[in-house]
DNA sequence: AACTTAACTGAATGACCATTCAAATTTTTG
DNA sequence: CAAAAATTTGAATGGTCATTCAGTTAAGTT
């Protein structure tokens, strides 16, 4: 008896049109009312689902960081050759970013991570995943012999680091060629840290 | 004849206030009138000095980017020896931060950059000057023989990656000692980089 | 058709927002 | 003291904001 719930599909589609808003105005600018116009429905409705404004910020942030957990989802090919695991390095580097993700918005979220405690927090554990899945992967490499490395901790966390840094530059770089040029500088400097052993690397004079 | 302009000292105190505010509560809830009332002055001598908000964002974006350029100040030491090098590496794993700088407002900023051509292009220019200022830097080590490298253009825009994505991932850490590991880990690699002939693929010291 | 449950609307709330403007105040100079 | 130039104020503007609530509509069940 009574009516049929839609309640997560509607609540998905209120994020939907809160990323999208967000997307085009700037998250401080996405408010209750455009998103309820671009939705096509009554603000209220969006307050129906959404108790708060904070309320639908972390359900927006959630569906953000999944779409980025997607991206650098890794290929489930076994990492037995040296191409495959210069290609897993590479692709690190190839975020499909502009269809499935709005850089102005993510770092909107990631500047909150310094005054908002559940947001750093999902962002950190996030991160902490990836750069564990990007492990994994290399101590596989390691086991099938096409690796040697002693802390591929360490490694793995190093090698986003250059991600990180790339894409933070990158997105500054209006030009398409220099983007490439500094993508393909950055890719070369990632594979050469697969070989440089700097943990035994003497640094003292 | 007529009153003493005191227009740019005001004008600072009110980015002062601005930036103060933005920190506290987040840039997108530092209003103009909580601006004033930090800075004990009324709401309309803050649009006296600034027509409208945003022309007091875009000075605050200044105000900030000074600041930024002052940490990465390379100190005018001559870089004769192998110690001076790796010191002037390592400087650039230790903003004076906390003090200097507030992260949350700095990447609310960087987040406008892809939808607003002023600050994209404020912050490239700067970032841009960083680069430029090591690359110089590399280049004097090499001329006094203590840096080896085949493109320090390329070298600084990579130290400079590792530099930003160190940054960005410890932006979520809490645990200071995990803090100071992971910055070793990060020194280490830029370190190594300066030996690491990517270019060639050879190991040399 | 009556009941139930959920989706949905519309109007109203008060708070706060950036911005405008005319007037008042302060300081300097002649 | 008076004129000049600047700083500063206070009140008012209209717009948008998140949020509340009472009520309506739609779709299922018995």
């Amino acid at each position: 008896m009574g009516k049929k719930s839609i309640r997560e599909q509607r609540k998905a589609e209120i994020i939907k049109a809160f990323y999208a808003v967000a997307k085009k105005e700037g998250l401080e600018n996405a408010s209750i009312s455009k998103v309820a116009d671009y939705a096509k429905i009554n603000p209220s409705l969006v307050m129906h689902y959404f108790k708060t404004r904070e309320e639908l910020m972390v359900a927006l942030n959630d569906f953000i960081l999944e779409r980025y957990l997607k991206i650098y989802r890794v290929n489930g090919a076994v990492l037995d050759t040296r191409e495959k695991l210069i290609q897993l390095i590479e692709n690190l580097f190839s975020r499909k970013w502009n269809r499935l993700f709005d850089d102005g918005v993510f770092y909107s979220f990631y500047a909150q991570v310094y005054r908002n405690k559940t947001f750093r927090e999902s962002f950190k554990q996030l991160h902490d995943t990836l750069h564990l899945t990007l492990k994994k992967a290399l101590d596989e490499a390691v086991e099938n012999g096409v690796l040697d490395h002693p802390d591929t901790s360490a490694l793995s966390n190093n090698i986003f680091a250059l991600v990180d840094g790339a894409y933070y530059y990158l997105g500054l770089v209006d030009d398409k060629e220099e983007i490439e040029r500094r993508l393909a500088s950055y890719k070369r400097l990632a594979i050469s840290m697969l070989e440089f052993d700097y943990q035994s690397q003497d640094t003292t004079i």
